[in-house]
DNA sequence: CACTAGTACCTTTACGGGAG
DNA sequence: CTCCCGTAAAGGTACTAGTG
């Protein structure tokens, strides 16, 4: 069942929820009614009209729900998708639904079904579906960020990445991204630092290490102003 | 071990201004 | 008008010492 030959595009409706889990096929999910919430390594996220997610291949998942819903669903094979690009989309992608992806949505759902025979207009919708999803006109540097942001990364090896003036380039990346280079790397270790918390017993110090920080401290001081508790108390709230 | 506070150093941001 | 640069003040980070 795991070996799929062809995408796989369907409305699935998800109730409840289900045990966490991990397939060798990619799965793109496009919202069409209701909400549902999709937890990764990486990502908590709650999915709706506004969002779509994209899960690569072998990455571990479970869904909740809540409500009603109704989701446009892709499976696609690994064969399909580059491994060194889905092998940076460690934890998923969740990614705002704009314009362009509700003209695909629409695309797609006149390809729902019959899924014996490979479908070549899928196959042609997929090719530039995945363009969208692996940035690829995303500039370099913010492609940078997403990919190693674990590491210490400074201002100017990203501006000098786009050719410019690290002051400058601080206007332009938040042009971008609506956040600061600075914020923008925050904002992903935190997530990555909250994932580790919860399901990980590793020192404050060494989740600190894992996310791009020499100190316990500089982790704990942003824990502290971004989400109101210390890192040991959002532990104890929400470890399993 | 986890956390806080003080401090030196680094980065970001706001702003003025030049070039095309 | 847009793109870009330089400067200075404000803010953030890493390091260290100290506490429970």
């Amino acid at each position: 069942m795991d070996e799929l030959r062809n995408i796989l595009c369907e409305r699935r409706i998800y109730t409840n929820s289900c045990l966490s889990h991990a397939h060798s096929f990619g799965q793109l999910l496009l919202p069409l009614q209701g909400t549902l919430f999709i937890e990764t390594n990486l990502h908590r996220v709650r999915l709706d009209n506004k969002h779509l997610f994209f899960l690569p291949p072998g990455d571990n998942h479970t869904f909740y729900s809540k409500d009603k819903n109704e989701f446009l669903v892709l499976d696609i094979p690994a064969s399909l998708l580059p491994e060194q690009n889905y092998k940076n989309m460690d934890g998923g992608v969740y990614l705002p639904l704009d314009q362009r992806w509700e003209s695909l949505r629409f695309l797609f759902l006149s390809e729902t079904g019959a899924h014996s025979k490979p479908n070549p207009s899928l196959h042609d919708l997929f090719r530039y579906a995945s363009r969208l999803l692996y940035n690829f006109d995303q500039p370099v540097s913010i492609q940078y960020v997403q990919n190693h942001y674990q590491e210490k990364i400074s201002l100017e090896y990203l501006a000098a990445l786009e050719h410019y003036n690290p002051s400058y380039y601080c206007q332009w990346f938040q042009k971008k991204t609506g956040l600061s280079p600075l914020a923008f790397i925050q904002k992903l270790r935190l997530e990555k630092a909250k994932y580790l918390l919860i399901n990980t017993d590793f020192s404050l110090l060494r989740i600190a290490q894992e996310v791009g920080y020499e100190q316990q401290s500089s982790l704990a001081r942003l824990f502290r102003q971004k989400e109101g508790m210390s890192a040991s108390d959002y532990r104890k709230a929400f470890q399993r």
